[in-house]
Formats: structure tokens, sequence, C-alpha cells
RNA sequence: GCCGCUGUGGUGAAAUGGUAGACACGGGGGACUUAAAAUCCCCUGCCCCUUACCGGGCAUGCUGGUUCGAUUCCAGCCGGCGGCACCA
């Protein structure tokens, strides 16, 4: 009877069986209670399946099974996000192009990903770098032109010289490209962006109903970067034009003293009178030539230069001089500034440093200790009260403001009054910003607005490895849609990878020639293709599409005219209403800020469109830990990936995801280590045996029975939390009790066998073929004959507690001693006992007791 | 600088107001074996008392607070990780 355990034969048998049976395959149109289980797809990289796609996917993989013998109807796909750089540089750096390399690598991919026996449905699978998955990567951007959410414009871009690229924001944060770590220059670029901040309110108002980590929806907010203020337009002297700048404090404008262009500021070249035309010139060029990184760094000295320029304060009437500098940003408001350096830090550093005047126009709250402090050392601003002062006090006061500064004390915040602000004075800062809010709008001066930090998205990228974009041009440079019927509008191969800095679809001779041919002489393809992160912005509709798509043509089916319908739009309505949102989407942090908001923005415009019936993509969201190698992110270039192959081969998957599963807590992660996999290699064994050669209980004691119910009680609520490490430590704890009493009855066998299914479902499986009998495979013949197929165990909570208890006794906050009783013991006789215990008596002789407290089954507590 | 998370044995960790260190790795000792591997049994936070038993003290980054009782709650500080970073 007793066999050798031996997980490669196991797991591949059973893999095959479920192959065949089709058991992960899901009926998207029959299902009752969909639940929608979705990681986020990988990118089919020559560095094959690492630690990390098993520390991702695995887990995920558990939850999904659970949530089936839960009785859900699971869906669990995968797919590839396809396009993308890594593939176009390989085949810059080898000949081989990237539609071979990317193809080998999704075969590998797959093998790799079926060895580790999820329940993927494969007839689903996604591939974003085939044609018929572009298709509607291009139809997006066709709809997205048609509701005016797509517009090209002229535009400064994050440049990359070695990848000859253009990077997104995102993709260029510390002013160097994401990938080689070359500083980042600027250049313009006529683009292709979309309107994601005609979305920005909703985006930001949708995340408070969403199931997701804290700290993503926090990070999402302070992306979007909501703020309210006021716009306020300036007169400008000796000018027709006027100024508008935007401002959160409009409460301040009395004590606005200068104002900032940016130095891009168009307003600049036609405000700048002819003497300081040189100055200003010299210092757009310097700032021009200021990489990213230089012109972000706080720690340097604002620089600027006065353009000679003036405004008029609409609120005093005063004339104000004009300055640029690159503390202004072009990107955010109006690209202007009005200063107001007595109640901003930063106009506060550029005042000080360049000797401009300081207003103090909100009375610092007297009763906050700093505040008055800060007053009563400045006598000149006591004097004055608010006044513009003289230069030579204004220094005076700035030192020693700029001493409260470096002691943390601040002047320029805070509760505060209104001073020197006429029709303001005496209102706190929230009532006064609404008044002057009012006044602006009856002068026709300004009005209320709110902005934002997001930017638009820019899709376009100078890169062969992408979707085309659907657009092309006539002969007089107009751009026009590329009519559905042409899709997919297919990438050429006609290309060699050679970077230029130049699209290199620009090489294509039949990508031109095929739209000569359709379009007409002198037209032009736009040579562009999109980001990829448009490609996986829809991708969770993709799964839900016509079985095969993505891999496979849609099926033929229905009349001619249902057929047209469904051809051009990808998603049953019937399906994206039932299975949509995802129910559970996992993946890792990185994408908060990127990913998890494009796809969110494209499910709320497909909404817009009619296409889909919901407005948010994920209802739950979790992310995975981030598993380290000797402390730093595994990469190739780094050398330390780790694969998991190896592993397979010598434990199987079962003992593999499990030991990811009991390294720590999911969302954890951790550094890489593979000693402690021998304990679950030992635990798969030891288990194996007890469900084969040691069932040989015909009854189970009580206290086994007890033990079994309590660990079917914790498994469950642990997988529900997604705490797979105490679960599987809590089927080990069963398992030693088990083994000390030598053996168990076939029910609690078969019942520790659908605990495992989950986490081990080859193991689960092999077990429950040989657990359930000969009866039970008769009455199962041809249906629900996988261990997935049965109900979750469920327990019976009369059942988990033990008889008696084993109480602890405390004297002053201090374990004295132990004593065992009756569950449904009375508190008085639990105290009784607790009492007359020796060692306790030695605490309690000759003291007084003051306090007796019961903790029922867990402790009694004496004050003496 | 701001925001968020985090700090427990030799190691991964558990316990979220109730006996700190479950579960596992590693280590030590023993059994089996010609031997090794595998397997099984015992011990394993630090210190003290004791021949042994029975005991006692200290311990969850640091300093305080609340409580009969704090790894858990509160305040301040220190270290690690992540995000944002001139957003007016």
């Amino acid at each position: 009877m007793s066999q050798e355990f031996d997980p490669s034969t196991i797991e591949a048998k059973w893999q095959k069986k479920w192959d065949e049976a089709k058991i992960y395959e899901t009926d998207l149109k029959k299902a009752k209670n969909p639940f929608y289980s979705l990681v986020m797809f990988p990118y089919p990289s020559g560095d094959k399946l690492h630690v990390g796609h098993w520390y991702n996917f695995a887990p995920a993989d558990s939850f999904a099974r659970y949530m089936r013998m839960k009785g859900n109807d699971v869906m669990e796909p995968m797919g590839f996000d396809a396009f993308g750089l890594p593939a176009e540089n390989y085949a810059i750096k080898s000949g081989i192009p990237p539609e071979k390399s990317t193809s080998s690598n999704v075969q590998t991919m797959v093998k790799q990903l079926k060895r580790m026996g999820c329940m993927y449905d494969w007839s689903k699978m996604v591939n974003t770098s085939s044609p018929e998955y572009y298709r509607w990567t291009q139809w997006l951007f066709l709809k997205m032109y048609e509701h005016k959410l797509a517009y090209k414009k002229e535009a400064s871009v994050n440049f990359c010289s070695k990848c000859q690229t253009v990077l997104a924001n995102e993709q260029a944060q510390d002013g160097t490209c994401e990938r080689c770590g070359t500083e980042v220059a600027q250049k313009s670029l006529a683009q292709w962006f979309w309107k994601i901040t005609d979305y920005a309110e909703r985006l930001l108002q949708g995340l408070d109903d969403l199931d997701w980590p804290e700290k993503t929806k926090l990070m999402q907010r302070n992306w979007i970067g909501r703020s309210e203020g006021a716009e306020i337009t300036f007169d400008l002297v000796g000018h027709t034009e006027k100024l508008t700048v935007f401002t959160t404090r409009p409460d301040t404008l009395f004590g606005a003293t200068y104002m900032v262009l940016a130095p891009e500021h168009p307003l600049v070249e036609k405000i700048t009178p002819k003497d300081h035309k040189g100055v200003v010139q010299a210092y757009r060029e310097q700032v021009a030539k200021k990489t990213e990184m230089e012109r972000t760094d706080l720690a340097k000295v604002k620089t600027g230069e006065p353009t000679g320029a003036f405004a008029v304060n609409p609120a005093t009437g005063e004339q104000i001089p004009i300055w640029i500098a690159d503390y202004v940003l072009m990107t955010y408001g109006t690209g202007a500034i009005m200063a107001v350096p007595a109640h901003d830090e930063r106009d506060f550093d550029f005042a000080t440093s360049h000797q401009l005047d300081v207003k103090c126009v909100v009375d610092p709250d007297i009763q906050t200790p700093h505040f008055s402090t800060y007053i009563y050392q400045n006598p000149a601003l006591a004097k004055t009260s608010g006044q513009s002062l003289d230069k030579g006090e204004n220094i005076e006061w700035n030192t020693q403001c700029r001493q409260n500064v470096l002691e943390g004390t601040r002047c320029w915040t805070g509760p505060g009054k209104a001073i020197s602000s006429d029709f303001l004075n005496s209102m706190g800062v929230e009532e006064a910003k609404k008044r002057m809010i009012a006044w602006l709008e009856d002068e026709g001066r300004g009005r209320a607005r709110t902005t934002f930090r997001l930017r638009d998205w820019l899709v376009s990228r100078q890169r062969y490895w992408g979707a085309p974009i659907p657009i092309v041009y006539d002969p007089e440079g107009n751009p026009h849609p590329i009519p559905e019927k042409h899709l997919p509008w297919l990438l050429p191969t006609d290309v060699a990878f050679k970077p230029t800095g130049k699209s290199p679809l620009t090489e294509s001779k039949e990508f031109i020639e095929r739209t000569e041919k359709i379009f007409g002489k002198g037209w032009m393809p736009e040579f562009d293709t999109m980001d990829t992160f448009v490609c996986s912005s829809f991708y969770y509709l993709m799964y839900l599409s016509s079985d095969g798509f993505g891999m496979q043509a849609p099926p033929f089916s229905g009349s001619k005219e249902q057929e047209k319908q469904e051809k051009n739009h990808p998603i049953d309505p019937h399906v994206e209403r039932t299975w949509m949102p995802v129910s559970m989407y996992i993946g890792g942090p990185e994408h908060a800020c990127m990913h998890l908001i494009y796809a969110r923005f494209v499910m709320m415009a497909l909404k817009d469109f009619g296409f889909v019936s919901h407005e948010e993509p994920f209802k739950k969201l979790v992310h995975q830990g981030l598993i380290t190698n000797n402390g730093a992110k595994m990469s190739k270039s780094k050398g330390n990936v780790v694969s998991p192959d190896s592993f397979i081969e010598r434990h199987g998957s079962d003992v593999f995801r499990m030991y990811l599963m009991f390294m720590g807590p999911f969302t954890e992660g951790g550094d890489w280590s593979d000693t402690g996999i021998k304990g679950i290699d030992r635990f798969v064994k030891r288990i194996y045996a007890l469900c084969t050669d040691k069932v040989n209980k015909k009854v189970d004691q009580p206290n086994v029975l007890a033990a079994l119910h309590r660990t079917i009680k914790k498994v469950t609520e642990d997988i529900e939390a997604l705490k797979f490490n105490t679960a599987i430590s809590a089927l080990m704890e069963f398992l030693n009790l088990a083994e000390e009493e030598g053996g168990v009855t076939q029910k609690t066998a078969q019942t520790l066998t659908l605990l495992l299914a989950p986490i081990a479902p080859h193991l689960a499986e092999e077990l429950w073929g040989s657990l359930k009998g000969p009866s039970f495979a008769k009455a199962t013949e041809g249906k629900k004959g996988f261990v997935i197929e049965q109900k979750w165990p469920s327990f019976d909570p009369k059942l988990t507690k033990e008889s008696t208890l084993m109480i602890a006794i405390q004297v002053n906050g201090k374990v004295r001693g132990e004593i065992e009783v009756a569950a449904d013991a009375s508190k008085d006789d639990v105290l009784l006992k607790a009492k007359a215990h020796p060692n306790v008596q030695k605490f309690l002789e000759g003291k007084k007791l003051k306090k007796e407290i019961y903790v029922k089954g867990r402790l009694v507590s004496l004050v003496v």
C-alpha cells in the first residue's frame, strides 16, 4: 500500500486529467455566482517566470480555488502584455524580430505556467501583440478620437537619447530613464494625448467606494492632486494683454508683492522691455539646458530674473514687478503665480534671496506660542502692522523669520485673521477666501477654480513594437481616423531596428504604400505606436470577449447583422454585466499611479461611450509583497533573478507554492531564501503518509474531532483573509496531533484533503482519488469527481470547544500558576480553585486581595 | 521636507488588550545504519536558584503614559522600507 510520494509524476498526471476534463474552462454565459479572479498579466520576458511571478500567481490561484469550492463560478484567465521595449531592444541587439522572440517567450512561459497547475482557462488567453488583440487597442483609440478624448499637440516631452524614445512622466520619474538610467532631455514633438484630465474628478470620487489598500488610494489621490482656489487676472502696465494666475490662497491677494512667470511662459516674450531682453533670454536658455534633476533640486537657491515689466495688483492698485523663475512650473495652473512671500514658503525664500517686499496680510494667531514668539521678537512687524517694510528693516525681518524656519517654526501659515486687507480685515482664512472670490467675480477679475496635478496621458511612442496608431494624414497634413473596416491596421514587418531618433515605422515602404493605396496619393500614415499601457488598460474586458478572443478569431455566429454588430463591439453586454467588475485583482503596488489609473479611466470612458455598464474595473485590489534577493529587487541587470524551475523539479509545484505562502504574510513579501523549503517537503510527505497508510480509525476521539473543527475554522478564516501562512501552520498542527494519535478515520482524512485542495491542488487530488473509495467513485461517475468540484467543509462551532480548559492565574499581572477547569465552570468556582493553587497562595499570603478578574476561558487576574 | 508602512529568538515568523515566541528552518543530543542520506525521539530566547523537582528575574527598537494586565492603545524619539517632492 505504501508508495513513494513522487511529485513530478503525480503532478503531471493530474494536470493532464484536468486539461482533458476541461474543468477550468468557464462558461461565461451560464455563470450564476461569478467570481472573476485576475492577476496582473506578465510581460513575456526572456527571463521567463521567476519566483516573483509565483509569489503573485500561486496564492491568487489558491484563493480562487477556495472560492470555487465555496460554490462560485470562478474564472481565472492568463495572458501576456507582449508589446514593449525589451523585445525591441533585444531585436536591435540580435536582429531577431520582436514577434519571433515574443512568440517563443510566450510559448516557454505558457509551458512554465502550466507546470504551476493553476486553474487558468487557457481557452481565453490573450496576447496584446497579436493583430486580433491590437485591433481593439486601435478600436479604443478611434473611440477616444470620436469622442474628442484624443488630441494631438506639440509638446515638450521627456526624451531618452539612449532608447531613442519619448517617455511618460511616470517612466522618467527621477529625471532619468526608467529603463536605462540615462538622463532625460526635453524635446518638442507633435504627440497624441488622451484627455484623462477630463476624468480627474470622477477618478478621485470613485476611489471612496473601492475595496483597495488605503495606501494605494492615497497614492492615487495625491497623483490626481486636486486643489481648490481661484483664477485671478492681473492688468499689465503698458500692455493690453492680461496675466492670469492660479492660487489656493486668494485671501492673500493684498499681500501679493510680485509676480512670477515660468521661464517658458508665452507672455515673457511680449512683456519684456528691450533693456531686459538680454538677461531674460540668457536665463531662459540656462533653464532649458538644465536637466529635470537640477531643476527640481529643492536644496538649491531659487534662481530668477526680473522681466522689467509690471502688473497691477487688482486689490491694492499697486504696481508690482514681474519676474521669471524656474520654481514656477509651466505645466501646473496657468504657469504663472502671484507671489505672497509673507504666507508662502517658496515665495518667501525667493523674496529673501532677491530682496523683494514682504507684506503680512494674515495676522498670525497670537495664542499660538510660536507665532507669539515671532511677533514679539519682531518689533518691526509689530510697529508697521502689516505695512510693507522698507528694505533695511525687511532684511532684518527676513533674517529673523529665516531663523524661525530653521528652528521649525513658521510665520506664514496657521490660523489667523486677515489684516491690512480692506474688506477682508478680521475674517478667518476660509471666510476671506470666499469673500475675495465673490469680489473678483463682481469685478470681472477672477473666478473660483479647481486644478489638478494629473496631466493628460501621452500615448504616442516613437517605437516599433507597439500597436500602430490608427490615423492617416491627408496631403495637407490633417489627421483622419482609419475606418474600422481596415482594422487591424497591421504593424509592418519591413523595418530594421536601428534607433535613428525617428519612429522606426518611417522606414517601412509597405506601410506607406498601403496607406496610399487605400487613401490616395500623398496620404501618410501616423508613424508612432501606442504606449503599452493602452494595451493593458482594457485587457480584463478582452478575457470576457467571445471565447478564444486574442489567439483565435472570434467564432462565426448568428445573422449577418449580428455578426457585424459583434465584430464592432468587443464585449458581450450580458457577459460584461455579469462578470465585471473584477472580483479580486492581485498585482504589485508599483502600478498604483500608472496602469491602475489608466484602466479606471478607460473603463469610465467606455461606459460613457455605451460599451460597458460599470464605471470601475476592479472592485477589490490586493498587492502581493515584493520578493527581493539579498535585499535588492530581482533584475536581470543585477543578475540576482531566482528561477523557480530547479525547485519545481526537485520538490514539485505544490511544495514550492506552499513554501512561498508559508514564508510570511502574502502582502509583505521578503528576502528570498530557500532554507525551510525542506519543512514543507516533509509536511507533504507526512500528510501523504497519514492519508494513505494511517487511515486506520473507526471513530474520532473527541479531542481529535475538536481539533479538526478548529482547523476547519482557522483555515477558512485565514484563506479568506489571505493569511495563507497561518492556514498552513494550522494544518501542520493538526497533522502533528493526528500522528500522535497514530492515525485518522477516512472521514477526517477526506476533510483534511479538502482543506488542502486550494493550497496543494495536486497532492489533494491524488489523496482524494485514493480516499473517496469505490462506492464514492460509482456515485459520482462522470461528474463532480475532482477535488476542486467538492464542497468546502464546514465546521460545527459546538465541536470546536474543548470540554476542559487551561486557565492561567496572574497575581499583580504576573503569571503564577495554571489550573484545569471544566469549560462550563462558574466564575466563583474558578476563582476559588485559582486561589487554592499552591504557588499562587505563596504570593497571596499575608496580603489583602483588592480585585479579582476572571476572563472566561482565558485567565484569572488577582490584585493584592 | 511631507505622507504612508514597519521594527519580536540564530533565521522566516505567530499572537492586534489576556500565559510573548504558535508553526517551521537552523543548531545540539540520541535511536536506526558498516557509513551517509532519509526517518523517528528529546532539548533549544537570555540570566539566576537547584543534584533534581519546584521556582524566580529579564525580554517584542528607545523613553514615558493609560490599564488588574500592553508586542497590541496613546505621546515623544531612534532606525529600516516605500511613495511624493518647488503643484502656488
